[in-house]
DNA sequence: CTGAATCCGTTTTGATACTG
DNA sequence: CAGTATCAAAACGGATTCAG
């Protein structure tokens, strides 16, 4: 066989890899899951803060701010005092918990596998 | 309703986040893709780099390296002139293509929704 | 051909303290 | 409570050079 020719011409700009630029953030995916898990798709930044052990405030909100310019959820202030934010998913945003709920329901059913990996989180 | 508790306990170490951290590195999955598109699941040096547009012949070894180390591929090297050296998917590895394949598989068939995203892919 | 080892700059992530 | 500023560390990634 003649293997001189790259068949699987994986364009950088085609759908799997585009789909791999949400999970490569650290966060994203799973303020998506946290939002889906809540009714009506939306929780306040503090509920997110708690949600997720290990996020500082800092990267909570910069992540909310790209994804909100993705616009994968959408930002509300309530004038009040104290200050009321939450963050809702979007139709868009919607869509894509779908893949994710799909990821993350496989790594429950496969928790052995991640066992046998040799490799510890960071640490 | 008493809003104080996080039910959603995401620890650190659960099996969702272990997943995350192979999409989380920029090639691990792809590779893992390659290799399994290939008959026993095995690919030289040069038909990765190929494969893979855009990646650096530097970032091809270091995440090999990685993989090795994780126990998802295995390093064969062919005493031979000139060199060749091949990867193989492990047991492991075969069973974490399964979510990358769930994972494009959506890709391909949302590709739509991939493209309403407003943020384009880095450049 | 494979791939290790530099140097270097960019991007991402994160801890901490601070403002309204 | 929500968000910002600052500083630091880590990961990422290209270019180059060297070796088997």
């Amino acid at each position: 066989m003649e293997p001189g020719s790259p068949d699987h011409e994986w364009r950088e700009d085609c759908a799997p890899r585009r789909v791999l630029e949400i999970f490569s953030s650290k966060w994203t995916s799973m303020i998506l899951h946290v939002l889906q898990s809540r009714l009506g798709g939306t929780a306040r930044t503090g509920v997110l803060l708690r949600s997720l052990p290990g996020i500082s405030k800092k990267m909570l909100t910069q992540t909310l701010r790209d994804m909100e310019a993705s616009g994968l959820v959408s930002r509300h202030v309530h004038g009040t005092v104290p200050p009321a934010v939450d963050y809702s998913l979007t139709p868009l945003g919607r869509r894509f918990v779908e893949p994710i709920e799909l990821l993350y329901g496989w790594a429950r059913d496969n928790a052995d596998a991640l066992d046998a990996l040799a490799v510890r989180p960071k640490g």
